[in-house]
DNA sequence: TCTGGGGTCCTATTGCCA
DNA sequence: TCTGTGGCAATAGGACCC
């Protein structure tokens, strides 16, 4: 019998990073976005949010929005620094964590004598060390702990059933548990199914028809808040990239070559520093017209170099050779050799052929 | 007014091989 | 040798998340 499951969300995070290092911001409108004409936000301050500013829209429709907004560029190293202060905490408090992303976790609280109180604990104890203010969500799976952490940020605190989360949440969108997103919830509206009631309500053998064996129960199982309770504590990376979106659209193939280049170059060292090598090279190139195509190309050997990152990675491009404007390149690494992989190699035993 | 960057996972298709 | 089948790896695309 699994214990509860404790979700933690830190209150806008990059926004909350920036606040603290100039408190003189503090109360106002602070958007954190990318610089240039296609800028988006990444994180807004509540105070921003009330204008109607989130993430994900675009910089300049924000500004429309809230003129009076000061705009930030991100930081990443600084969160990241602020994110492994903060972990490093929660594992004080909490054995086993499993963490999602860069402000935010699972923990298991399975053998807790209270829970909550633990929970309380920890979050002040945050707040003491770090003034990050985060909201807590608990509940017997992973599922109802994440939306029971957002149900009443920031700072929020919300305990719930399955039961609970079914009674609280049936006229909300479907859209409202992860997993279902904007391509999802559309297919959902087009049936007829708009809330979290409806979706329960549905005939699976429906679902299975327009979604697929996996995906149609999935689905009933998501507006029905059951899911798995399981806390990985140890994940490891698969794959590593980097892509830029030009301000322009690029129609010349020398200059995204040197675009790819650059790109190329910060991905080799980023991988020899964290240690990771793949035999898997793909490229992404996003055209004016937003339609993503990806090429890949595995080669017999690991690789975290950039000669031979960019070798694959140029004749990967000259092949699809794009006949339309580009307005993103990236280039990534997958299909990391694990240790596991390298002592597979050296089994001394073949399997006996079939 | 358009839509970042860094990821994960899933699915479908295809070709190879036993 | 021909044909079918199942498994697997590679590839491409797409949905979704923070």
């Amino acid at each position: 019998m699994a214990g509860p499951i404790a979700h933690l969300d830190l209150d806008a995070f990059f926004a909350s990073v920036e606040l603290l290092r100039r408190p003189e911001l503090r109360g106002k409108p602070v958007i954190v976005a990318n610089r240039g004409p296609r800028g988006v936000v990444t994180t807004a301050s509540y105070e921003a949010r009330l204008f109607g500013v989130g993430s994900g829209m675009p910089a300049s429709q924000a500004l429309r929005r809230c003129p009076q907004a000061i705009v930030i560029p991100p930081d990443s190293a600084a969160y990241r620094e602020t994110s492994r202060t903060v972990m490093a905490i929660i594992r004080d408090h909490i054995e086993r964590v499993e963490q999602l992303g860069i402000d935010e976790a699972f923990l298991d609280l399975e053998g807790l004598h209270s829970p909550k109180s633990a929970m309380r604990k920890l979050v002040s104890d945050i707040y003491g060390k770090t003034s990050m203010r985060a909201s807590i969500g608990i509940g017997p799976n992973r599922l109802v702990a994440k939306v029971a952490s957002d149900a009443e940020k920031p700072n929020g605190f919300v305990v719930m059933t399955a039961e609970q989360a079914r009674e609280r949440f049936a006229d909300a969108p479907v859209s409202l548990v992860p997993g279902i997103g904007p391509r999802t919830s559309e297919r959902l509206g087009e049936m007829g199914i708009k809330t979290l009631a409806e979706l329960r309500a549905v005939d699976v053998d429906l679902l299975i028809e327009r979604f697929g064996a996996r995906q149609g129960p999935a689905l009933v199982d998501l507006a029905s808040f059951n899911a798995s309770s399981e806390i990985v504590t140890e994940r490891e990376a698969v794959s590593e990239s980097r892509e830029t979106t030009f301000d322009q659209d690029i129609r010349s193939g020398d200059e995204l070559e040197l675009a790819l280049g650059r790109l190329a170059a910060e991905l080799a060292d980023a991988l020899q520093r964290n240690q990771r090598s793949g035999r898997t090279i793909r490229i992404k190139v996003r055209l004016d017209d937003w339609t993503t195509v990806t090429r890949a190309k595995t080669i017999d050997s690991a690789v975290d170099d950039y000669e031979t990152i960019i070798k694959v990675a140029t004749a990967l491009l000259r092949d699809y050779a794009p006949q339309r404007p580009v307005r993103l390149i990236g280039v990534g690494v997958t299909g990391f050799a694990s240790p596991t992989d390298e002592s597979q190699l050296m089994l001394p035993f073949e399997l006996p052929a079939a």
